[in-house]
DNA sequence: GCGATCAGCT
DNA sequence: CACAGCTGATCGC
């Protein structure tokens, strides 16, 4: 929960997420999500009040976050007053003070957040610094030296403040498994429920928020089965969110809700009230989607565990991990960072001393003596796709697909789980593993699937001197020299990619394989080399229900159960990774790595078409030239650019792809501050020889914003 | 009657 | 505990 006050030091007549008290006299407003705890007073009559008696003063947010806010009545007053801006369009403001006449220009550009649909964080340029509110938000680790607006040139911007979403800025939640991991996970539980008989449902458990529709989407375009809610006006412009819910409960997936809705499952009744088809009694599971319940756990666990006869835990967050938090601080380096969350657990000095270190006066005296002199001169990190230091987590972003690298291809088809070969063990996921993998990340290969636990006093002392390792060798990004000359510098801040090439690297990209394909084929040599046998999933088939066999049983109930029993005698090699056996590991993993071949593999492809609309990618270039088609949904990240990635395909089809004198005197040009030498170093890289540099770009100022036509929203 | 706050709940 | 809400009671305007 956000306790945040609305306002950053650097730019105080700015409100962000904040409406009451102080905020009341700003001199323009941001909502970087709709969520509630970030819209305090955003309805209220003080509010309403200064509303009407201003034109001038505005609320700036996405167009889904408009989308999503107008189609609530409650706030349907702000209509004249909202200005959706376009993700990855820096932006220029005038600020007014209306009584003075004061003026102040400030540029603001809109990051994907990836939290829930809309979601943005707000960098804001000015004349005292370069500021990063990040809103709440889940990026995978790389995302922030992917986004292209977060630099200037090859150089990452010098970032004065970071306002930080700190929600799992806590050890215990160290490493949370990925979107896509928990994806499968639940795709996997749910398939191989409904797939048993159309009177075997599956109740999504999920909280009254946005945020979960990535889920729905998913398994509903996966499985061909659409999700019950109970209302769905909000996603009427959004028509790849609305074509996958339905208000029609005669459906095998639910996520619809009622006060009493856990007490009607017990009763085995849906929150709709079905409770039977065609007279026949419904077989309903739950699967409740949760992060903080995992984080409690003090066994590893698997992302989903079975917690009673039909109801399951399934490991979802919308927020970064602490590792994901790291490596996004660790990559911005910025000179504060602010936490804008304080969990009831903890205190803001705590969180502070746990920020510090990513900080870059701290940095700068604890750090850059332990550098090689040449890494001091940072570079833009360039991701690539042989880079094996990704515990998976850049696996959802399709925009990340390299074709750089040579890749096997997987069974496409998806087995049904009754025909699924045997799982196989699933690799030493021991923490201390995975925290190697952290720090030496080249000679990490993660099987999958974790929660990981730090509960343990050794193992966070362990996690914090590996971490420090990692800071120590990790590759540190070059901040652009400047930061009171932000408005200046705006050659470096606009999109640097016309859309048409954006287009083309698409395409291109979308023709190779994911870099799933990379990650598996590397599980599956781990696997080869490890011992493990070929035994079978359960075959038992008398004809009743059975619950699914991919998950992990709570320890007080795995005893009571048929499936576990037998899936515990028959798995006893998975629990070779550590001395236990399956039976005293409680919650160990179930999905193994031959299952996760043999899963779904063509839904990640068509994952890729869909982030088109998860994501606002080419929404700078599109949307200018009006062939937009639906509103943008900026809950992923997947607009963010993998320059390699990009590169690779080019270089594949045969491009040439050649660094440009042209390229190397603008930058020399426009680098008076920065040294010459870095960038002519990083843009040596073929990577940038598809990007223009940014003065072929105007920033559009706020008046000329459109707010996005009903018509362009929905095709 | 409405909003703010808090307790209690999931 | 509580990711992000909800409901209901109470109090004040």
């Amino acid at each position: 929960m956000s306790s945040f006050g609305g306002r950053m030091r650097e730019y105080p007549s700015l409100s962000i997420d904040r409406f009451d008290r102080d905020n009341l006299r700003a001199r323009a407003y941001f909502l970087s999500h709709c969520h509630k705890d970030h819209m305090k007073g955003l309805r209220a009559p003080a509010l309403k009040r200064r509303l009407a008696c201003s034109l001038k003063v505005c609320l700036y947010c996405s167009p889904v976050t408009r989308e999503l806010l107008l189609t609530n009545p409650k706030y349907k007053f702000w209509e004249n007053h909202i200005v959706s801006l376009e993700v990855e369009t820096p932006t220029q403001i005038s600020l007014v003070e209306e009584a003075s006449g004061e003026k102040e220009d400030i540029v603001v550009t809109l990051l994907p957040a990836g939290h829930c649909p809309g979601s943005v964080m707000f960098l804001f340029q000015g004349e005292k610094g370069t500021v990063l509110y990040t809103g709440d938000f889940r990026l995978a680790k790389g995302e922030a030296a992917r986004m292209e607006l977060l630099h200037s040139g090859n150089r990452v911007k010098d970032i004065q403040s970071v306002y930080l979403d700190t929600t799992f800025c806590d050890p215990k939640f160290y490493q949370i498994p990925s979107r896509e991991e928990c994806m499968k996970g639940i795709l996997e539980l749910v398939r191989s429920w409904i797939t048993l008989s159309v009177y075997h449902v599956v109740w999504l458990n999920c909280k009254a928020a946005y945020g979960y529709e990535y889920l729905f989407t998913n398994l509903s375009e996966e499985l061909g089965v659409r999700v019950h809610v109970n209302k769905l006006d909000m996603f009427q412009n959004m028509p790849e969110i609305l074509s996958h819910m339905t208000l029609d409960r005669h459906t095998q997936i639910h996520a619809c809700r009622h006060p009493r809705d856990d007490e009607w499952f017990r009763g085995n009744r849906l929150p709709c009230g079905m409770t039977s088809r065609d007279g026949r009694r419904l077989h309903i599971i739950s699967i409740k989607p949760s992060t903080m319940w995992f984080g409690e756990r003090t066994r590893k666990t698997n992302v989903i565990v079975r917690i009673g006869e039909s109801s399951y835990r399934a490991c979802f967050s919308f927020h970064s991990s602490y590792s994901e938090i790291q490596d996004f601080l660790n990559y911005i380096q910025p000179v504060n960072v602010y936490p804008n969350v304080i969990p009831v657990k903890t205190t803001e000095d705590k969180l502070r001393e746990i920020l510090k270190p990513f900080c870059r006066s701290y940095s700068q005296n604890h750090e850059s003596i332990y550098k090689p002199l040449g890494a001091l001169k940072r570079c833009k990190a360039v991701y690539s796709a042989d880079r094996d230091d990704d515990n998976g987590d850049e696996l959802f972003d399709a925009d990340l697909v390299s074709s750089g690298h040579k890749i096997p291809k997987l069974e496409p088809e998806s087995v049904s789980l009754q025909n699924q070969p045997p799982p196989e063990n699933s690799q030493e996921n021991t923490q201390a593993t995975n925290y190697k993998a952290t720090a030496t990340p080249t000679s990490f290969q993660v099987d999958f699937v974790e929660c990981e636990e730090s509960n343990d006093e050794g193992e966070e002392e362990e996690e914090e001197e590996e971490t420090g390792k990692k800071r120590v060798l990790a590759e540190v990004p070059p901040h652009a020299a400047d930061s009171t000359t932000a408005l200046k510098d705006l050659v470096g801040l606009v999109p640097l990619v016309p859309a048409c090439e954006q287009r083309g690297a698409r395409q291109e990209a979308n023709k190779v394989l994911p870099k799933w394909d990379a990650f598996f084929k590397r599980t599956v040599e781990d696997s080869d080399a490890s011992e493990h046998e070929d035994s079978c999933l359960p075959t038992t088939d008398s004809g009743e229900p059975q619950s699914p066999r991919l998950f992990s049983d709570e320890e007080e109930f795995s005893d009571s159960t048929h499936i576990s029993s037998q899936t515990s005698s028959q798995s006893t090699h998975i629990s070779e990774q550590g001395s236990q056996g399956w039976e005293s590991q409680g919650d160990t993993i179930l999905i193994s790595s031959q299952e996760q071949k043999k899963l779904d593999f063509s839904s990640l492809k068509r994952a890729e078409g869909r982030d088109m609309f998860y994501t606002s990618h080419c929404s700078t270039g599109e949307n200018r030239t009006g062939t937009q088609s639906c509103i943008p949904l900026d809950y992923g990240t997947s607009c963010i650019k993998d320059f390699n990635g990009e590169c690779s395909a080019r270089a594949q089809e045969g491009a040439t792809a050649v660094p440009t004198l042209r390229n190397s005197v603008q930058l020399q040009s426009i680098s008076e501050r920065g040294s010459f030498q870095e960038r002519s170093v990083a843009l040596s890289h073929e990577a940038h020889t598809s990007f223009q540099t940014s003065s072929d770009f105007e920033i559009p100022s706020s008046l000329d914003t459109k707010v996005s036509e009903p018509n362009k929203l929905c095709s």
